[in-house]
DNA sequence: CTGTTAATGGGGATATCTCCCGTTATTGTT
DNA sequence: AACAATAACGGGAGATATCCCCATTAACAG
């Protein structure tokens, strides 16, 4: 697998680059140190996936993701960057990038958001989807409004088919707080079973059917 | 609630209504022997729901149906007939009907249907279900064909939201055989939770969004 | 007549989830 | 500063679900 890295730190892109390349067998890293380069790299090794930071010297990220998307529809963008603001992910993932994570989460977050995207899936960070869906106001239910920032983080990884004891992995906090955040949320909610969570997660947009693989 | 039968033998009717008027507080029975009674009655009457046979003297109730929905595209109606193959059910479906339940059903089915559809979802027999996504060969996943007929109705009433002990409790059985086969259908289809039950089927059509109430 | 498969469910160990109750830290309010 | 409210967190006990195994029955095919 080709992958293309655009920051304009190298210290950073060399960490991306030898975690990658530790992590995925066989793959071959690209870098770009702006969304220019980032173009023409594109054009010349035709990556399967791009890293794009968004806070670049001269067009951002998004900007060149953009164009990147624009010249090659199947171009796969992953947005790396320390903006978490619902504007910005929204902006950063209209251009139809793939995922977008922030630089505050684990290494593992990261490669989960590789191997997903790689297959065809969309991955956005579990606490960027909240601020994403209390954004467009217009959609979303009311009711998810009530949710804390954690419990809407657990509802959405419920909907996307985890586990309790795997939420409590990713998020690296007890299954028993777990499973407190979902009673809880379930009945701020007014539901009582996980299809009716993933129900809720679907009408509200928060996930898309087939984004889970099987 | 006002509720319009249409059946063309007497002692059915009255068991339906009996029956209904029993177990639904402050509801009110018409009754019609015949397709063409059928749209008299509504017009007459406006009821909130047509529970409607489909082997009937005169048009069939597919069509009376058709020409009641026609005529008030608010219209609900509830088909209850001793046909169970698909493409009659479909061909009543099409024609906007919002459920189907044969009469080897239950009373609770029945009642569950009204109930169901009187608060404006759909309802369709589960063992329904399956002929319905079988037929639609262009459509459904080919781990579904996998599936035996019971399997397949829990795959579907887990996806619906129900427990197994609830599952158990519609479809007379166990709660161990609900488990079994909620076991070797997750094998079978190569799923390991609830949510990721729920995502199949509605990948598959075999449950619309929103049909599940909060 | 025999083999296969669907439907049913019991036993039992284990995993997971639920729910009530509590602690801590933060934030906002008089 | 004192207080109330709330988010994040987690323990304990009991309820559910899972997942092996295996057994019975009925239907159906060859």
């Amino acid at each position: 697998m080709k992958i293309l890295i655009t920051d304009d730190h190298s210290v950073v892109r060399q960490g991306y680059a030898s975690l990658l390349s530790t992590m995925l067998e066989g793959c071959e890293i690209f870098e770009a140190t702006s969304g220019e380069e980032a173009l023409e790299q594109y054009q010349k090794t035709k990556p399967d996936l791009v890293i794009m930071d968004i806070n670049l010297p001269g067009i951002s990220g998004i900007e060149a993701a953009s164009r990147i998307i624009q010249a090659d529809e199947d171009a796969k963008v992953l947005f790396f960057s320390m903006f978490d603001e619902a504007p910005v992910v929204k902006q950063a993932l209209d251009t139809g990038g793939m995922g977008y994570i922030t630089k505050s989460g684990s290494p593992d977050t990261l490669l989960d958001a590789v191997k997903k995207i790689s297959e065809g899936q969309i991955f956005i960070e579990y606490s960027l989807v909240m601020k994403l869906a209390l954004n467009a106001q217009d959609v979303s239910d009311s009711r998810l409004r009530e949710l804390t920032q954690r419990e809407f983080e657990v509802f959405v990884m419920l909907a996307r088919g985890e586990s309790n004891q795997s939420i409590a992995d990713t998020l690296s906090i007890s299954i028993k707080t777990v499973s407190n955040y979902v009673t809880t949320l379930k009945s701020k909610l007014s539901l009582s079973s996980t299809a009716e969570i993933v129900h809720l997660a679907i009408d509200a947009g928060l996930i898309k059917i087939g984004s889970v693989d099987s």
